[in-house]
DNA sequence: AAGTGGTCTAGACCACATT
DNA sequence: ATGTGGTCTAGACCACTTG
């Protein structure tokens, strides 16, 4: 039994708050966030039903609700009546859903299959610097992958993460599903993700990687990924031929 | 006082609803709703506070307040706490929130300035009327502008309205804000959109418009925009120029 | 049958805006 | 001072899943 007394205080101030006045549910969601950072529950595990949170951290039942729908609404918990709360996985439904925007413009949403072609460590860039925090002199492993829906392949994209947080990944296989692994390897979860489009002209270089004519036009995604604490830990930039596929995005 | 009594039903059914059991507060959603679509409140005026609703329907004030936070949640009204709960309007803060997704790759979003070119009604073409759902031998509003953040033009964009909904717009000049006028003069609320994007070379006639050169890679937006109870009511084909400018997308 | 999340209620109190 | 939405609680009951 904790003896955290609900007052006041107890957790560390949100980005972002009026600073003034923070309701109890909020402090207990930066609780149960904190131990969602930390691991203290397996990805795809049960957290604690409700009522033991509620006794444990000494609130109602009806706050440690209202802090898991917030949670629930932000896909890093998922409910399901009668069986309890879980820590959101990366399956492929998930990322399909939240992540991967590029549906054929016939037909239904598809995960695709990718084809490394290169992994590498070395000193970041500038555009990497400023992308993922770092500082000068620092390391990123950056991985070059061709991906397709069908048998030509749509996609090249090029994936800078900080040596520091990913340190080995050079030496294992890449697997198709990378934010799956992030998690379970690294301890490292993507919350949410930043994506910059714009159409481009294929370099020489990218359009012999794609099968393509040098010049065609291509749609650049340059995606910066967020994990639970909100720090970047991953930068992807896509360049996708649209002819058959398109970007979806939904205005809610 | 209405006699409305909420042990079975009293509103229409919800599409993709489980259907075998329907909460209480998604019922008083769906009345809600019912009004706002009838344009009982004028955007931008004030409900009933959340005990009148409560009162009136015969529900607790609990349940109206669930109700009013999942419309909430949908922009499709506002709560202030201390002065009520109103219909949300489509101001330029919305829409550059929720609707126009292109920024200045430095600096902050703006609101675009729009120049019409050309305002026509003719017989809705075969995309047209796959888009909007319309019989053969419907008749489209066409609308086709440019559009610039700066000194330049940046979008060219054809829109297409039925003109069954929209009669006579096409006599009346054509505002910058054309959600904002959709609502008070025809009572079409625009609840929510989706987009979707893809790499194209300009045509020269196009990039004549833009003051660009034929060929010249393109992101191509096209939207179909969908009223309060869900129907589609504006198609947009938009072509941006994307040198200075990107398309920002949120992976929540 | 037991345990979980989901709904609904009623009431007290807090924060905020307006008069 | 009054009225609004926002928080917090406690308890009853419902729906769903599992043993």
């Amino acid at each position: 039994m904790t003896m955290f007394k609900p007052e006041i205080d107890g957790g560390v101030a949100e980005a972002g708050e009026p600073l003034g006045f923070r309701p109890l549910y909020r402090q207990v969601k930066a609780i149960l966030l904190r131990r969602l950072s930390d691991g203290v529950w397996a990805p795809g595990g049960p957290l604690p039903s409700e009522g033991q949170l509620a006794a444990e951290i000494g609130v109602s039942q009806g706050t440690v609700r209202k802090a898991l729908d917030e949670l629930a609404a932000e896909n890093l918990v998922v409910r399901r009546q009668g069986r309890g709360t879980f820590v959101a996985e990366h399956d492929e439904r998930r990322i399909l859903f939240q992540f991967f925007k590029l549906v054929p413009d016939d037909g239904e949403p598809r995960f695709p299959e990718s084809t490394v072609l290169e992994v590498t460590v070395q000193h970041a860039d500038a555009e990497e610097r400023a992308a993922l925090e770092l500082a000068d002199g620092a390391q990123v492993v950056r991985i070059l992958r061709l991906r397709a829906l069908g048998p030509r392949p749509l996609i090249v994209e090029t994936l800078s993460l900080p040596h520091t947080l990913f340190a080995g990944i050079e030496t294992a296989p890449v697997p198709n599903n990378l934010y799956s692994l992030y998690a379970r390897r690294y301890g490292v979860t993507i919350a949410h993700a930043r994506e910059r489009l714009k159409a481009v002209a294929l370099s020489p270089a990218d359009a012999e990687r794609l099968g393509a004519a040098a010049g065609q036009p291509a749609l650049r995604i340059d995606r910066i990924a967020l994990s639970l604490d909100g720090s970047p830990v991953e930068l992807r930039i896509s360049l996708c031929l649209t002819e058959e596929v398109h970007y979806l995005s939904e205005l809610r």
